[in-house]
DNA sequence: TTGCGTGCAAAGGTTTTGCATGGCA
DNA sequence: TGCCATGCAAAACCTTTGCACGCAA
């Protein structure tokens, strides 16, 4: 899948351009439309999202899916060679989206794979939780 | 909010009644009505999805949101006093879901609290990866 | 009797797809 | 020149909402 051909457009290179100037920050298809039309480059929000789709199949990008349900968000993976680089959390309360780079991760991730046969996958995994602002809050 | 007067009606008991007989399995929205509908409880989707919502805000149910954007599933929580009960993992081939029960995923969301002001959820967080059917296969 | 719950259909938001055209290699 | 990529609009999905009616308490 990764020997197909594939050509390298104007549309894909602003794409990865925009988002691979901006790591660690999320984007929705339609926040990246937009952002590249105020930049003089229209991209029609169809391509925008087979350009994702493909980014995220070669382990360009990352999607996230919120619990609220409202739709798909994609960040720039600077660190492709690095498995466990790091994993998101999100706060269930303020939507807010923390990285977590832990030993600790690595070493459960470890456990997981040789005690429980399931190999981990860093990019895809989201903790959901709270934030210390948010878990102050009474319920 | 669990304050407000809140009727027992058919189609909740009817709900409620399936997924507690079921626990551990994950149902689609529309596969309950459908279940539902094949033992004679007709009960409208917007019903199912009224009630559904329900519940998971009053912890009687987890909702799992499948990386594939397929759309929420529903799970019958049995343990409702045990907050660190068990995870989720969800494999990204073959789309099985196990689940595990593990001391040193309580010793992580510990340390997460303590060290990295984040309090885990371990209902809505689902770990994704491979499982051991799927590891061992090639890319 | 009160007012929450239901069913239906319509609307909403997000993502995918068909098809003719465009453009990279 | 070949054929993958694009744009537009339509369709496909999943989920929510408005409204009149039903029904539990």
């Amino acid at each position: 899948m990764d020997l197909k051909k594939q050509y390298i457009t104007r549309q894909r290179r602003a794409l990865l351009a925009f988002l691979s100037q901006r790591p660690e920050q999320l984007f929705s298809a339609e926040e990246l439309m937009l952002a590249l039309g105020q930049q003089g480059e229209n991209v029609g929000l169809a391509t925008v999202y087979r350009n994702l789709d493909k980014m995220v199949s070669q382990d360009m990008l990352a999607r996230i899916i919120p619990s609220d349900g409202s739709g798909a968000k994609y960040e720039y993976l600077e660190t492709r060679a690095l498995p466990d680089s790091h994993y998101h959390m999100v706060c269930e309360e303020c939507g807010r989206i923390l990285h977590i780079n832990c030993s600790r991760l690595a070493q459960l991730a470890d456990h997981i794979e040789s005690d429980h046969d399931f190999v981990l996958d860093s990019r895809r995994t989201i903790l959901y939780g709270r934030c210390r602002q948010c878990a102050k809050k009474p319920q």
